[in-house]
DNA sequence: AACCCCGGTCGACAATGTCGAACACTGTTG
DNA sequence: CAACAGTGTTCGACATTGTCGACCGGGGTT
């Protein structure tokens, strides 16, 4: 495979930059960050700048990103197929099981939140679609990466933040967990993200089989579990079936 | 000013060619859109799909957009002035008012849509944060038009749009409109979008005094207008008032 | 089997982007 | 009050870099 054009692909870097240190960034530190001289930098942001990707703020001279880009984010959205297909599945899962229902797919190495279908009855709740969570610690992770061995690697190379004192941060404990999700089919997390939550997730499968995302609900711990302090079985089986459902139309063959 | 990163404009080219032309496109297409040869525009294509702004479909080697824009889209929100300051304004009007309420910004002449509360006690209703609406047909866009002459110049140079009998498509309707905005300080729309509906918008003013949003709600018309046809004027307060609100926090000195 | 369209590759050429020094400006510091 | 340390920005010479068009291999269709 032949080589990346240059410059692309340190505009892109220079976007990602932008929208992990959160806030904005002076054409000296993006420079310094990324290994450039000022005078390149300043070329490639001010065309960015040109076609709308970054702003800038006018007092302070700062970069942020811009507003083009919210835009094509959204038009992502509306071609994904994972997210369009899955919204038909999501709402009733969210009605039947009274709980915020997330549709998530692997994006380097995290979770890509591409669908988000709000808790019934419950108004104050903030939209992540579009935010990025933590593979180790979630009930969408771990099912994603239990179908991924790249990824699932990748994670532990690393060394996974914990969260609670629940999180599996050891790759020991990570390689169990996901060899027993890929025995079972779902997966659940406990109190491992944030103290009093839990989640349920299961695979969702496109053409030919492959696992392409995930759909889990997430809650109050005690509202997820049962008195044994496991996962509601019939909360289980309302996941997997929407994984299912999802999934034959997908056209995974028979999952 | 020095000229553009040509590879970097081209890329940018075909990356808001993909998200218009919704769906997927060959690389022969993008060519030929762009007035590019076929090679370079691969090279390009390849360079994006690496950094995951771009994905390629396997079986028909197709391309669309990544999902790494989605990230970088609601990463821009998450530094967005006027959205984060709206939004402890917009949750208030919507419960106030009882209606849907968007807050909107200038993009290439179009409305960006930065925030969108659902109107209370409704819930089949679609966010279209992301999505760009006509300028001419909405009340945030006549608001945004009328203190932006060059925008407003722009729109008219085109045909715009006729999406009802009441749309404004003339420039003569046009500026006697915008004008009349100016005068008092908001914009109303009344079945120029769609029938049945209409919205009353504000400007949104920052450090200076400049106007860098609006904020508006829309709904039925017969709940927006009283039995004369013309806005109630409560709501007109409520809006106005909310644009205000907006605006001393972003900083304008007093308005 | 001949054809046409597709996406992908390759290598030569020069247009292109890169680079580092210099500039104008601001706020701070001695 | 001047020197300084920052900032973002400009400029022009150089050669690296990306562009370009012909060519390859494969699927469909005719």
């Amino acid at each position: 495979m032949p080589g990346q054009v240059q410059s692309i692909a340190r505009a892109a870097a220079i976007l990602r930059l932008l929208a992990s240190s959160s806030g904005r960034l002076g054409i000296g530190e993006i420079a310094r960050s990324l290994d450039l001289p000022k005078g390149t930098a300043h070329g490639i942001v001010r065309t960015l700048q040109d076609v709308g990707f970054v702003e800038q703020d006018k007092t302070s001279g700062k970069y942020q990103l811009g507003a083009a880009l919210l835009h094509l984010g959204t038009s992502y959205l509306d071609v994904n197929e994972l997210r369009s297909r899955s919204i038909n599945w999501a709402d009733p899962l969210a009605a039947r099981s009274g709980e915020a229902v997330r549709i998530g797919t692997l994006l380097d190495g995290k979770v890509l939140v591409v669908h988000h279908v709000f808790r019934p009855d419950d108004t104050l709740q903030t939209l992540d679609v579009g935010s990025l969570l933590p593979p180790h610690a979630t009930a969408l992770g771990k099912v994603l990466l239990a179908y991924d061995v790249g990824a699932a690697n990748t994670v532990m190379q690393g060394e996974p933040e914990p969260y609670t004192r629940r999180t599996l941060v050891t790759a020991r404990a990570l390689t169990r967990a996901l060899s027993e999700i890929r025995d079972n089919g779902w997966a659940a997390e406990i109190e491992e993200m944030t103290p009093g939550k839990a989640g349920i997730a299961a695979p969702i499968r496109g053409y030919g089989g492959l696992v392409v995302g995930a759909i889990g609900l997430s809650g109050p711990v005690d509202r997820i579990c049962d008195g044994s302090g496991a996962p509601r079985p019939t909360l289980v089986t309302y996941v997997r079936d929407a994984a299912r459902a999802v999934s034959r139309d997908l056209g995974a063959a028979r999952w």
